[in-house]
DNA sequence: TATTTTTGGTAAATCGTTTTAGTTCAGTCT
DNA sequence: AGACTGAACTAAAACGATTTACCAAAAATA
């Protein structure tokens, strides 16, 4: 027996006003409208004791904002995206807005799709990872007044608000680690991507070994989520014909995982051997024997920044139209164990 | 230079027809509301040329449903429920459905806010790992008309959707399992909780004990994401005291983890000393060393049974008023080398 | 030819809000 | 007394769709 929802024509019937009125009532401007304070308490308290609520879709429909944000990212089931998302959720909830999430496995195709989906539902705006080539896309977004704001990878071409981190400077520090710790053949194991992000840890890796006077080793592999076991088999290769490194910095905590798997199944001993770091830091690094060093991103940091970027343009009256851009700074957990 | 967006009014004026017309063509009516077929195809060609799409808001108003579920879990960046998302999501896509996501932290009181909070958005759809005591919260979901689906654990007195897995089943197996590779003390780690879920598992966990005339060992930790340390802990202090176990079987993959540190910590050997499984199974578990042995629940099939369900209930046609009930069966993974 | 049926459409109500532009009535000013 | 002011509300348009009920003209039937 479904009790029907009640509408503002209920309250208004039911007390013999106008619906103008209660909406007035409802949206503070009592005062404002001169609605007598009398009636004003008298509507007030019969909504608490009907327990009404306004319809949230008639009030998008007529104000065009949703209250909706799109958390795009590249999979929601991965840990980075999915603490974020956690984090995302809170803070949007507190300031009255709803996320919806999306996955786009990094496919810009998908990317795209998902975005006009979105676009026609009326939501009021998006976080996204950017897929490769998915600047007209957002640029199209961007024209057409939606709240906009990139993380985890940027766009250098679009003015466009951001959260990244120093991908570059924590790379560089990771690599320079492993040297510091005696290790002179330092390998890089990174995903086959020309995406930001990853060129960018790229560039700090190569900045590290050249200012040692060290030689590059860069190992690059085609990384899916789906084609996990190819990442081990091509990593497995990759150590059984060069087992004579001493550190490896892998770019990523699932490329270390894998890493260190196929290490372990080689025999080969970590840290006694080859020394290991990754980026993005992970709970089994702790748990790990032994123990993992890794490259710590500002999950809760990111997020703040994240909402602050996306309110920013999502709030009429304070967004001066400047595109707000943070770089963000990482930690480097140095786990001993994986050093002794 | 926003371009506006198109109406189905601008569409009907550029083309000097009625809004009523432009309608039954995009439902797919032209045919039965004898709109000739001239017409139909200058419009379809019309709406591609220029790209119009409807409002999905303006139609949920109308229609009164806005295609949007709930996917309500304990905490979504959780692993599990992390997993299940992503998979939940692309299944909903299909069906033209979006998922806005929360989290309750398993607490009633914020359960029942979302709850109350969504139910004013005008969603469509539930899916919820129900907290504690929200039975009434579900039932008022019930009668009001949406569709609920439970996962993860269930009520017991209320006739819901749900799909759970065998949890009793496959506790008694795992710890069949310690039993049969010779361990005699087998202790239960599990949550203080009253929930079925974990119930169940304890329930699973004493019947195997039982059926081999042994003695139960249960440790109960108070668990909670953010009181890890806690878990860490107690574990710790637990094995400590009771350093004679054979095997244990953890009720949970969290709990796993907080235990292996302990243990590790604690100088003991694993498997040699003492043999462990775990319930749900994880990545980690197959990396670890020794790899443990895992319960492994049926993820792609929870999330397809999942959507069977919601969508059952949503389908005002098919929808026969009977809640679908799915119990389903897990693997236990055995990796031998934590126990040779 | 007069009547009915079919064809091809349209006007208007509706969903639940917000907001602009009034309206009514009592009191004040001159 | 007549004009004006302000207080306290309200009617109606708008947001963008769907759908019921109706209509005019042409075709079919008697």
């Amino acid at each position: 027996m479904a009790k029907k929802k009640l509408s503002i024509k209920d309250i208004a019937n039911a007390l013999g006003i106008s619906i103008t009125t209660v909406s007035f009532i409802l949206n503070g401007k009592a005062r404002e409208k001169r609605i007598s304070e009398g009636l004003t308490k008298k509507v007030q308290q019969y909504i608490k004791e009907v327990g009404y609520t306004p319809s949230h879709l008639a009030q998008s429909l007529r104000l065009g904002r949703s209250k909706v944000i799109v958390f795009m990212v590249e999979d929601i089931s991965n840990h980075f995206f999915a603490s974020i998302a956690r984090l995302i959720e809170e803070k949007a909830f507190k300031n009255g807005y709803k996320i919806i999430y999306c996955s786009t496995e990094n496919e810009t195709q998908k990317a795209k799709d998902l975005i006009n989906t979105f676009k026609v539902r009326n939501v009021d705006g998006f976080i996204i990872t950017p897929t490769p080539d998915l600047e007209e896309s957002v640029e199209g977004l961007l024209d057409e007044g939606f709240g906009v704001v990139l993380f985890d990878r940027w766009m250098p071409t679009v003015p466009c608000s951001y959260v990244i981190v120093e991908n570059e400077k924590s790379a560089f520090e990771a690599t320079q680690h492993l040297i510091n710790k005696g290790c002179k053949k330092v390998a890089l194991v990174t995903v086959e991507s020309k995406q930001i992000q990853m060129t960018d840890r790229l560039k700090g890796y190569r900045n590290a070994i050249s200012q040692n006077q060290l030689n590059p080793y860069i190992f690059e592999v085609k990384f899916h989520n789906i084609a996990q076991e190819e990442a081990y088999n091509k990593i497995f290769d990759f150590f059984t014909k060069n087992p004579d490194f001493e550190g490896v910095f892998f770019a990523t905590n699932y490329l270390a995982f894998e890493g260190l798997e196929a290490l372990g199944n080689l025999g080969i001993d970590v840290p006694g051997k080859v020394k290991v770091v990754s980026f993005d830091d992970h709970y089994f690094f702790n748990l790990y024997k032994p123990k993992i060093s890794a490259v710590e991103q500002p999950m809760e940091l990111i997020a703040d920044k994240l909402m602050e970027a996306i309110l920013h343009q999502l709030n009429e009256n304070g967004n001066d139209g400047k595109p707000k851009q943070f770089v963000l700074s990482n930690k480097l957990n140095i786990r001993e164990s994986s050093f002794q």
